[in-house]
DNA sequence: TTGCCGAATGTCAGTGACTGTCATAATCTC
DNA sequence: GAGATTATGACAGTCACTGACATTCGGCAA
């Protein structure tokens, strides 16, 4: 039946998988879903693997094969909305420079990812809630800056590689890409702690990293006027 | 006898502490010791907590008792840097600028940790390993992280004050220690890939925390030319 | 010196994250 | 539908870390 296969294959926008593979997606998305709930409710410590394992009646070993950690099960959602600020990045025009480009790309990846959904894993409460969890649990918060810093250095190369630069001999795109993260990163801090930014959704969000960006000129100045 | 008394407790210089004291001291430092040279040796995973405590003669329960966990003792003398950085930030005159004074405050801190000793534990070959090992071991990059963005917060406060700022409103501080963290950290990364700086002792590593604050300007500018 | 108090340490048992191994069961391929 | 792949489960084991309790050691006063 050669025809069900090439169905299974290639339908629909080439994209269909095979059943395995929308199953195995299905298992890790419980599996995330499970986790932050347990984690909400119980908080993080003593939410157990095998707890998260028994929510979505599969066994501890498979969980281990779908996160390396229980850091990453929690971090999941976080790793996917950077994959996608990396992805908005590399698809900027090579005619803005590369701060305007980031500061695109983020813009653009908080819209998107904001408007897809107003509530699930994806909606800006559930942002809030995630934040809040990992300022609030040390081994997250350790598991979440090595993530972080590790994208830095992927946007270091990325940028480097727009401008035609060295990434070893000229050191402004590691420069830029860790001062963009100090940024982006008190930025989520001071948002957690602002009620009226959450009211205003992924605008809120953005508007903050603007305001934060503002004073990168006047902190780097030479003496501050109160 | 009150002589032997006093003796213990004012001796010279009012420091001596007592018996007590200087063995729960002398126990810590040969913990740290003894986990570098094993971490050194046979890596930090390969290291168990057993292993270091039976290299100093205690229990295992001893050195929970020191070190909240394994990757403390690995980051203990990081620690101990980092907080002697802050001690000289406390210190510098009021004239000085925010940036001047914490440009002065790593440079003083460099210069007398590197001028200590030449060998053992404080010694730039020893920060150059520890470097390597926190790079190479991710568990122990994200304590490291973690412990450094604390500082940050730390580092914020004291601008705060100086400014005679309320930290809470002014986004100044928060941004100027973030940016300076991030200038710090990617020097350090550079530095373990720089035999020239290694070379220079103390005053290589401050040379290139040098280059990388020169290169915040340009890095932060419009577009970058070749 | 003696004896008492509190702090430091050791012992032991237990929990929970994580890993290797092997058997089994589910998909995929032909 | 047979056979090759691949996901999963079951099980045992290691190791980081913790609570509880007994013991020992240093500080101090009678």
């Amino acid at each position: 039946m050669p025809a069900q296969l090439t169905e299974a294959t290639t339908a629909p926008g080439c994209r269909v998988l095979g059943l395995r593979e929308r199953k195995k997606q299905r298992t890790r998305d419980s599996l995330v879903d499970a986790a932050h709930r347990l984690f909400s409710s119980q908080g993080y410590a003593r939410t157990t693997v095998d707890e998260i394992a028994a929510a979505v009646d599969v066994s501890q070993r498979t969980f281990f094969r779908y996160f390396e950690n229980k850091e990453e099960v929690a971090l999941a959602v976080m790793a996917d909305a950077e994959d996608f600020f990396i992805d908005c990045l590399r698809r900027r025009p090579a005619e803005e420079n590369p701060l305007q480009a980031m500061r695109a790309s983020i813009t653009e990846a908080w819209r998107s990812l904001g408007g897809m959904e107003q509530v699930g894993p994806g909606s800006v409460t559930a942002a809030l809630e995630l934040f809040e969890l990992i300022e609030t649990t040390p081994t997250l918060l350790a598991a979440h800056l090595r993530r972080t810093t590790e994208q830095e250095r992927v946007v270091a190369g990325i940028l480097a590689e727009r401008e035609g630069l060295d990434p070893a001999t000229d050191l402004r795109p590691r420069v830029l890409a860790a001062v963009f993260g100090a940024v982006v990163r008190i930025s989520h801090l001071s948002w957690t702690s602002d009620a009226a930014a959450h009211e205003a959704g992924p605008d809120g969000m953005i508007a903050l990293i603007e305001r934060h960006f503002d004073q990168l000129g006047p902190a780097l100045a030479g003496s501050w006027q109160r």
